[in-house]
DNA sequence: CTGTTAGCGCTTTCAA
DNA sequence: TTGAAAGCGCTAACAG
């Protein structure tokens, strides 16, 4: 790596001229700096990151914990930050904290030291069921900001990013109850998260407020990735079901696949929708109709929030703001 | 963020002195030590990443430049290079190519400031059709190592991570063989890739060697995902087909999809084996059979495949080597 | 218009 | 056993 020492020697300079120069200072007169640009371009000059971020103490580095990124919502998420950042040149260091409450207290613990300027992350489940959240207040243990998505506590005082859970099973389970659907089930594998919770509240609220019954029977609860296929299969044969509402990722897709086996018309006897993308939809078929969370945006809301406030030292540590991302139905083949 | 001088000031002793307590020197009698780490504890030091960088004059951080972060092998090497990097505690700064060459070059260009000890990273689409990699020569613009994976080039001077693809699918295709198929059709939505070619080349070498007829009926290209659907439908269809090899993530998935909707049976009527791994495998019904291309060892051996160089000098620039992974075929239900 | 100098937080000789 | 000082690469206040 050339430096600017280097290339103060060379040019017969003083290194705080090449410095200036390069910074396009108003004390350089257009000669000097018409060499000194034509010397770091010839030498392939880059300004040494670490010294500048020990100069100025920001990083432009953003610190990502996610908590599985082989989950398409958190991939596509951080596709979304990686994206936004970049654009403001920022880069992103990414941990994953395998649902983890040590994990992430240790990404946290590694991250805390002058490497970022501030934080993106969704909690990992162990977090949020043990509701330990103290290495994450950034009264203590935490200078950087943090901005909080999709599984979020209200025990950090921090901004957020979320979508209306409940709004949004809600109004899926409407539109399959204009559709003229009766027996609408709810699929879940995510029946011990909050987002959880407030999905199947928004499926228990729209039956209730539609007048139809409800009933446990038409609540399947996953537990076991690999179980899923049997347990899927079992839940619907053993009873009338015109409709299935799928509190996750990919469960949607898998009843849409096992329904088609088991011989029911899609969406004919069973309409189904899931949450989901446009590239996810694509691995059921018929194509599955899906509540897109625009993950993406998630992310680039997520990523601007923090940078806003990474930069408007203004604002600092006041007037947290929760920001809620609308949600879209996008119905497809499957209902 | 509490620093040495801070410490060194609270205590009444010299900075170097809490240095050397610190990182347990010879130097430092027992009293003073305890003194000073337990002020370290209390007051939750942490050294200052950039400043040791400067100082060492190395990061401990690898730069991973992917293409797509939302095809789920590339996501599970990620995980597999995390997970392998931070058990040697060096952190992973991510960036996406989204298939640029542009992208790749200026992802380069930014961690090629001392951010990053070394480079882990699959080419882009646009860079292998282009064939143009000077921005990755470690001999002119770069003097970190490199180690590449999958999307390789052999222009390319440096350490590499690969598996067999011609010789994995040439098994999958001898396995579907000799159970009895004999119009074996080949799915492929990478056909523009190296890989693509070679993994097409294992499919027509292994029909050939058994004295099966080759027949470019029987391959079908995906451009464009919109259109997957429609175009496996229809190439479903047009003939009689007993197989399908696919040679990527995605559309064996949709095959066994599709063909149930056909109303074939699977695999009675027809048998499919794709690229995948236990999670995908969930999002066919039946179950797909696969071919692992065990992503997160890839992901691990390319990370300690670095770090090794990055941490003995002594083999630098020289030696590098080709890892070949080993695949495995995972027959399920739909074989 | 250009150069000197101090200092960001840290390690590491060398001197006391 | 401890401390002073230099230096990693950079910026910026100040002096010339």
């Amino acid at each position: 790596m050339t430096t600017l020492k280097e290339l103060a020697k060379l040019l017969n300079v003083s290194i705080s001229t090449v410095s200036k120069a390069l910074n396009d200072s108003a004390d350089i007169g257009p000669e000097t700096k018409k060499r000194v640009r034509d010397a770091a371009e010839l030498y392939n000059y880059k300004p040494n990151k670490m010294a500048l971020g020990l100069k100025i103490n920001q990083t432009k580095t953003i610190g990502v914990i996610v908590p599985d990124i082989l989950n398409h919502f958190f991939a596509k998420v951080l596709f979304g930050i990686e994206k936004a950042a970049s654009e403001k040149s920022y880069d992103t260091i990414v941990c994953i904290s395998h649902e983890s409450y040590q994990n992430e207290q240790q990404s946290i613990n590694v991250l805390t030291n002058g490497r970022v300027d501030g934080f993106i992350m969704s909690l990992a489940t162990e977090t949020l069921e043990k509701n330990h959240v103290n290495h994450l207040k950034t009264s203590h243990s935490i200078k950087q900001p943090i901005v909080l998505f999709d599984r979020v506590s209200e025990k950090i005082n921090c901004d957020k990013v979320v979508i209306d859970d409940q709004q949004a099973i809600y109004n899926a389970t409407k539109y399959l109850i204009e559709s003229g659907r009766q027996k609408i089930a709810f699929v879940s594998d995510i029946a011990h998260l909050e987002i959880g919770g407030l999905r199947q509240e928004g499926y228990t609220k729209a039956l209730i407020e539609n007048g139809l019954p409800t009933n446990d029977q038409l609540i399947l609860t996953i537990d076991q990735k690999d179980e899923a296929h049997q347990d899927i299969k079992r839940f619907l044969l053993s009873q009338d079901i015109d409709a299935v509402i799928s509190a996750d990722n990919t469960s949607g897709i898998m009843c849409v696949n096992i329904a088609k086996d088991l011989g029911f018309k899609v969406p004919k006897d069973i309409a189904i929708i899931g949450f989901g993308d446009e590239e996810t939809s694509y691995l059921s078929f018929p194509q599955m109709s899906y509540i897109n969370q625009n993950a993406e945006d998630i992310g680039r809301e997520a990523t601007e929030l923090l940078i806003r406030r990474l930069e408007n030292k203004s604002e600092k540590a006041v007037n947290y703001k929760t920001i809620k991302m609308s949600t879209s139905l996008y119905p497809k083949a499957t209902t």
